[in-house]
RNA sequence: CGCGGAGUAGAGCAGUGGCAGCUCGUCAGGCUCAUAACCUGAAGGUCGGUGGUUCGAAUCCACCCUCCGCAA
């Protein structure tokens, strides 16, 4: 069968690492979001997706989309059976997904109708939801509303991270993916709709929502947040005008603090939270660089006494 | 010309013109059943670089190098 591939970042790049594998998929080409500027120096930096593609040399035409007027002159109507769309991060028309001959299909990071959007997968962590799963839905005008075909779930525990949830998921992903194609052409599988009344949301994720208030948050919703945006947006307070990142963190049960209290030993750093206490293990003032605790105790911790 | 912080002992930080400091670490010794605890002592510096101002510069000025936060 004959697909064309959308998407850009890990997620993406891990499924289409599966499909590779499949003989009797052929990927036709790929379509991913243009290099965007990145970093202090704004250098150009290609997806994730991109760089899969030229490391590992495949001999598939790739092209860099920003919206669906460039891709219907990327792609002619019934050129390919699928066409799979994985983290692009962009809305398609509906002549896009009139494109392909059978099915516009979505591999989408949660159990829908739950955390329709940009950030399933963070929202699930963030949420300390005990079920994570993944979709594979027909994708229609609005967004992520589409009948699904497949689904698979996943037990998460208390310690999962998004990176480690995001591998997993991609995998089973990757999965059920190959199965609702060949299920489709083999046995004309159909999709279930999606019940409306009980869907979620999830947006993109702001930069604020990882500013935490010890004051006001509990222990376990500071450690759900560190894990849930380790790799972004991260978690920080503020304390005297300055910012400090938490960049390693985790409950400890056996010390209890008043909130927002501060309590140091010569190598180890704790704050007292709404309910429960956190142990800070890694931080990063604002603009320095990042430095394991015992460091940042010798020099800072005058500032917090 | 996007905005901003920073470079001082192995690490992290003070130090705004007059003898180079603090906490931690390291080493030696002591205390202790014992210790990441405590006590005593020691080693360890071209204050990022170059030039300038000055009787005198970590400190003031100019330029350069490097690291980082924000923004995108």
């Amino acid at each position: 069968m004959k697909i064309a591939y959308m998407g850009s970042g890990t997620f993406a790049t891990n499924i289409l690492d599966k499909l590779l594998l499949e003989d009797n998929i052929q990927i036709t080409k790929i379509i991913t979001q243009p290099a965007k500027p990145f970093g202090r120096k704004k250098q150009l930096l290609a997806t994730e997706l991109k760089q899969f593609v030229d490391s590992n040399n495949l001999d598939i035409p790739t092209f860099e989309c920003s919206n669906s007027k460039q891709i219907l002159e990327i792609l002619e109507p019934g050129e390919v059976e699928f066409l799979v769309v994985c983290d692009y991060g962009v809305l398609l028309k509906q002549a896009v997904l009139d494109l392909p001959s059978k099915y516009c299909l979505n591999v989408h990071g949660s159990l829908l109708p739950h955390l329709r959007g940009a950030s399933p997968v963070q929202m699930t962590i963030y949420n300390q939801d005990q079920l994570a799963g993944i979709c594979v839905q027909e994708m229609v005008l609005k967004l992520d509303a589409g009948p699904v075909f497949m689904s698979d779930s996943y037990e998460v525990d208390f310690t999962e991270t998004t990176p480690g949830l995001i591998q997993k998921l991609s995998i089973m992903g990757a999965n059920i993916l190959i199965k609702t194609l060949n299920q489709i052409l083999d046995e004309n599988l159909k999709p279930v709709e999606q019940n409306a009344s009980e869907a979620t949301f999830c947006s993109k994720i702001p930069k604020e929502m990882g500013c935490v208030n010890f004051l006001e948050h509990d222990a376990k919703q500071i450690f759900a947040a560190f894990r849930a945006f380790i790799s972004w947006p991260g978690i920080y307070f503020t304390h005297g005008d300055v910012v400090y990142k938490i960049l390693d963190c985790k409950i400890v049960s056996d010390l209890d603090l008043k909130p927002g209290e501060f309590s140091f030993s010569k190598k180890q750093m704790f704050v007292g939270c709404l309910n429960g206490t956190l142990e800070i293990l890694k931080i990063q003032p604002q603009g320095k660089k990042e430095m394991d605790v015992s460091s940042f105790v010798a020099g800072y911790k005058s500032r917090f006494v």
